[in-house]
DNA sequence: GGTGTGACGCAGG
DNA sequence: CCCTGCGCCACAC
């Protein structure tokens, strides 16, 4: 036994896949037409916004990762601003600038986020 | 092991 | 409405 390495490292990496595994499924419930911030996201699982943004840059592509913008209503910038045509696409409300999606209208509160 | 960076959020100006 | 600074925390170097 002794060991006298304390097993850091297993649960961080284990907590690390934890978070992706749920942000996935907060993700994929989002219906077309809907988006949901990261911050909401966060929210619901417990952990930081930022490391909700890093989890969803882990996703696999089959998930709808462009329907998670700001909580102001601003598109991811990656993927060459792809986020804002797919969108768009889905028929998801914009203001009037054109910038920034609605988010009184397309916001989607979420099973367990319901405020 | 300190430093910089960012699929973020909020308060201020 | 726009831009800026700060807090946040995991990660790359």
């Amino acid at each position: 036994m002794s060991m006298t390495a304390t097993s850091l490292t297993r649960p961080l990496v284990e907590d690390r896949v934890s978070i992706v595994d749920d942000v996935r499924e907060d993700v994929h419930a989002i219906p077309a037409g809907s988006v949901t911030a990261y911050g909401d996201i966060g929210k619901s699982i417990g952990v930081g916004p930022r490391q909700v943004g890093r989890a969803v840059s882990l996703l696999d592509a089959n998930v709808p990762w462009w329907r998670v913008v700001r909580v102001d209503g601003t598109p991811s910038t990656c993927h060459g601003g792809r986020a804002r045509a797919l969108l768009i696409e889905e028929g998801v409300p914009f203001h009037a600038s054109g910038r920034r999606v609605d988010m009184d209208r397309a916001r989607y509160p979420g099973a367990e986020l319901a405020d």
